[in-house]
DNA sequence: ACATTAATTATGT
DNA sequence: ACATAATTAATGT
């Protein structure tokens, strides 16, 4: 969570540096050696902005550890709405598609930034779970945070109201994703009134509405495809949790 | 209490 | 200049 790593990117994909797995929870608990041999085993790749890194209902014939960026996961709905179900942070697996007994895809993943990912063939998956201590304890705390993340946001949008849900939104962004500046915690990669209102079960045009209200009132700063919040205090108050 | 439509303005490349 | 994003008001369910 502190590592700011901007200065080297591997610009050779020859070798790959085994700090890059330090620290990262399903690997944290293994030995060098280990963890040099499960990089001679991946490959990394870059996403630019915008592009898929896998789709929906693909064969899942690898898993994911992103290393650098922000991922979106994305459903399409029955009647084509897009509606995104989660962003991931970098230094998190996903497309685990293996592990939840899929064999394809069940989202689409798409670089909310510019990522870059380590993937492996998904047939490495139940080698790396049997030979690698921790590993799939520690996988598996990660899927299930997230899909109780995914229960409760159901239940959100069932039960609460579109001022309680965007604030709801706003949190988990902040949590998982938010960037400490002067003032209040940004998101730290760019996310539209369009986006947060497919996280939300609503239209731009609420999530619009409610952004200038709370703007005025000091809550929240934006931008285009910013969003800083300037008092989190008030947002959790809006989002109706139990403390 | 919210969506939809539509018109207008702002912003980034 | 052009496309994309955001705002705002009016109207509909």
């Amino acid at each position: 969570m502190i590592v700011m790593q901007k200065a080297n990117r591997p610009s050779t994909y020859s070798t790959l540096d085994e700090s890059l797995l330090n620290g990262i929870p399903p690997f944290s608990m293994l030995d060098p050696k280990q963890i040099r041999a499960i990089l001679d085993l991946a490959s990394s790749r870059r996403h630019a902005a915008g592009a898929s890194v896998f789709e929906e209902g693909h064969d899942a014939d690898r898993f994911y550890l992103l290393l650098d960026g922000y991922i979106r996961v994305v459903r399409i709905t029955a009647d084509g709405e897009q509606v995104i179900v989660l962003h991931i942070p970098s230094g998190q697996l996903f497309g685990i598609a293996k592990a939840l007994g899929h064999d394809t895809y069940p989202a689409t993943a798409i670089a909310a930034t510019d990522s870059i990912t380590l993937s492996w063939p998904t047939r490495l998956w139940d080698s790396f779970v049997a030979q690698y201590d921790g590993f799939a304890t520690q996988s598996y705390q990660t899927v299930g945070a997230r899909i109780g993340e995914m229960n409760t946001r159901i239940v959100e949008m069932a039960t609460q109201q579109v001022e309680q849900r965007i604030a709801c939104a706003l949190l988990r962004l902040i949590n998982q994703t938010g960037r400490k500046v002067d003032g209040g915690i940004e998101i730290d990669f760019p996310i539209s009134r369009q986006d947060i209102s497919e996280m939300t079960g609503t239209t731009l045009h609420t999530v619009s509405r409610m952004m200038s209200a709370w703007e005025k009132q000091g809550f929240v700063e934006s931008g285009r495809k910013r969003i800083t919040v300037r008092d989190p205090h008030q947002i959790v108050i809006l989002s109706g949790a139990k403390v």
